[in-house]
Order: structure tokens, then C-alpha cells, then sequence
DNA sequence: CAACAATCTCGACACCCTGTCGAAACCCGC
DNA sequence: GCGGGTTTCGACAGGGTGTCGAGATTGTTG
């Protein structure tokens, strides 16, 4: 409930203690539906009147919750912005671990998270290329990760373990960007994509070696 | 012109040698609008309307040439998937020179086809999403340049050039995955990206170092 | 308990977009 | 100057969005 977009009717009266009998249950229902017809069809494909009807309201009785569809979309996203933030921030913490676990659960993290909210990730990375908000709003949650990365790697040359290269922001956003869109394919079943069962292993494997690596190639 | 999209009311008439004076005249312009407009603004705000205006036709005209918009997008993206795989292609057959020109070249490749295509390679990406005629040529183009990243890898493996290690396969995937991805955010300035100058370069370096590590990382 | 205001609801409307149909105009070889 | 393929478009049907204003519902208050 940070972002712009707000419900629109209940803007106003978002602080009070008391009334609102059936609107809170509706706002909810409605973002309900949303979840549950998400899981069958993309999200392109559902109309207002679905998601209203779903909720058990008209259509125009809609817009006095949401003032359109994209608005719960970005709704559903700040859920997930919040827990992928949190899984994010946790890792950092572990400093006592060996690298590999700590470099493993950031990864593992980042893809449970991509996986737990498959329908609204999917609907996100449609949106995101029509509408500013949602594109924003996703750049910034990738942008934790990115960052939550370069520490780590940054850390990591402080104390002689990596050899330093790339701009470790680079690096971050390199392997960050790798993971997001291995993620995605394996989700979507959208172009060449690896086992589901290896995508965490597959990844780990190129950070590793991107992080840690010591050889230049060999001539012809 | 493969695929089963193929313009409406020509098809029967395709391989004719007379006639059609304006016929295939239209078709082009419509082409030439699309690519004009979408350099303005997103393939999803252009109206069918808006291309046949553009070409000097009326809206039901436009559908003797092409059954939707999408089949528009499509016939674009048929130009970029032979020149995209022209481009994967040519990398295979330089064997003389040395390992690191070669990965090189694969990449900017790789990143100068999207760059010149840029309006196209964006309407595609969104496009892909809820048209399987365009996820699935997509996926096509992307699966030569795993394929040829794969052969290549298995090349340098054989002659004890690269340590095994993944499956070819999967680090193609994943490399290909991180260039796609990389590529695009640069392009449309969606997400946390890399300085469009630096690109290759970061690339190449996560390439070099995922196919030819040597070292795991070290313990706490 | 009546009346007021905030909350909530929806029928009806204006608008935009897609896709189709059938009638008509056009151009060609014959 | 006629017949057949090619090309064009007005008009329509259908479905989606977003808005408006009138009405129903509900909690509060004098």
C-alpha cells in the first residue's frame, strides 16, 4: 500500500477505526479472484467483469475498489516485493557459513521466491512492458538482489577470497539478470530452458566461477 | 514467409508472375508503418487502424493483407530470425583464430542483432506472452545460438582446452539466458542494467570464466 | 428515532478496438 | 466490352474499458 496507485473510493477513509462492513471483504475477494483465475489463464485474458463478477459485485462496482485491473496486479506485487525483500535481507546476515551454502541460498532463495508466486510473476513480466508502475516497482525488487549481490561479492575481495575484474556491480547485475530470466523460462516453459530439478545447481555453478574464477583461456 | 501465419487473401495467388500492382506494394507499406511506428511508440498502443492509415488503405483492406496485427509482428520477426541465425551461424566456421575472439564475436553478435532490431526484438518480447506463433519462433532463434554455444563448448572440451563440468547443454542455456536478458534491459532501459558500452565485455568475462573455470570457491 | 453523510452499488452511456460480410470498383487477358 | 481474379471499403456485431449519476445501505448523531 505504498505505491500510487491505491484503492480509489477507500483512499480517504483508509485510517479509520470503525464501518466497513462488507468493503474490506470485498477489496479482498477481488484480489482473490485475481490469484485464483491467474493460476488458469494469463492475466491478459481476465476482464474486470471476471474479476468483479468473481468477487460477487458489477462491474462498475469494481472501480470504487481499484481504479483498473493493473492496480491489483500491482497490489498482488507489493505481497511479493515484501517477502522477496525479506528473503533478500536474510541472507546478508549469515556471515558464519562457508561461501557456497551462502552463494547457494541466495540463489535458491531468489528462485523459491520466483516460484512461490509463479501467476503474479508471470502477469508481472507482461505488465511491466506496458505499464510504468509495475515496470518500476519490479526494477526496484531486482535491484535489492542486485545489490544484496554486489556486497556480497565486494565482501568477498576485502578479504582475499575472489580476485578482483568486473565492476562487481556488473558482475551483480550480469548474474542477476542470468538468474531472472533462467528462472522465467523454466516457469513459463518459454524458450530453452533447464530441468527444473538444476536450475539452482546450473546457476550456482556460472556464480561460482564468475566469482571465484582464476584462468583466462588458453590460446588456439 | 514460412510459417502458417502467411498473408489472407494472396495466398493462393503467391507465386504468380503477373499482376498485383499495388498488391504487394501495400503489404510493404504496411510493413514499412509498423516499423515506423513502433520506433515511436510500444507494438501494443499501435491500432490496426493506425498501420492501414499508415500504408493508404482503409482498416478492412489492411485485413486482405494480414490476418492481425500479430501476423504484422510476425512477418517483421521472420527478417530478424535469418539474419539472427545468418549471424550464429557465420561464428562456427571461424576455427583458426583464437578462443577468446571467437566467444567475442559470438556475443556481439548476439548483441548487435537485437540492437538493430530494436523495436522489433521489444514488440516480440512482449508479444511472446500471449502469442504462441511469436513464443515459439522466439524460442527458435534462441535455441540456434544455445546450440551453437553448445557445440563450441563441446569443441574446446574435446581438445582439453575446458575442464567438464556442467552439462554443455545447461551452461549454454544459462549463458544465453544471462545474454538475452542483459540485452534487453539495456535496450529498454527496464530494470538494473549495464552501461550499453560495457555490455560485451561484462558478458564475455562471465562467458570466459563459466567455460573455462578452474577453481571451486574457497572455505571460510 | 429520524435525518444526515459516508459508503457502496449498479444501469446506462460513450468510446475504442477487433474481425467479418457483402457489395462494388478495378484491372487484366481475351 | 466481357468475365474472373484482385482489391477496396461501408456497415455491422461483439466485447472490452472507464465514467456518471441516481439510488440503496449503513453507522453516527442530534
Amino acid at each position: 500500500m505504498t505505491t500510487a496507485r491505491a484503492a480509489a473510493g477507500t483512499a480517504s477513509t483508509r485510517g479509520r477505526r470503525v464501518g466497513r462492513r462488507s468493503g474490506d471483504q470485498r477489496e479482498l475477494a477481488i484480489l482473490a479472484t485475481a490469484e485464483r483465475l491467474m493460476t488458469g489463464r494469463p492475466f491478459a485474458e481476465i476482464s474486470i467483469d471476471d474479476l468483479a463478477r468473481g468477487a460477487g459485485i458489477s462491474r462498475p462496482a469494481f472501480y470504487f475498489y481499484f481504479p483498473s485491473k493493473d492496480a491489483v496486479l500491482l497490489t498482488l506485487l507489493d505481497r511479493v516485493t515484501e517477502e522477496a525483500d525479506a528473503a533478500a535481507g536474510t541472507v546478508l546476515d549469515r556471515v558464519a557459513e562457508d561461501p557456497r551454502t551462502r552463494w547457494r541460498e541466495l540463489i535458491s532463495r531468489f528462485h523459491d521466491t520466483f516460484r512461490a508466486h509463479r501467476a503474479v510473476v508471470l502477469a508481472c513480466a507482461q505488465a511491466r512492458t506496458t505499464n510504468p508502475e509495475v515496470r518500476e516497482l519490479w526494477a526496484a525488487v531486482l535491484e535489492r538482489w542486485v545489490r544484496c549481490t554486489e556486497t556480497a561479492i565486494e565482501a568477498e575481495r576485502r578479504r582475499g577470497a575472489a580476485p578482483d575484474g568486473l565492476p562487481a556491480r556488473d558482475l551483480a547485475v550480469a548474474l542477476n539478470s542470468m538468474n531472472e530470466r533462467v528462472t522465467y523460462a523454466t516457469l513459463a516453459g518459454d524458450g530453452p530452458a533447464v530441468a527444473e530439478a538444476d536450475v539452482v545447481d546450473v546457476l550456482l555453478d556460472v556464480w561460482l566461477s564468475a566469482i571465484y574464477r582464476s584462468t583466462t583461456p588458453p590460446s588456439a
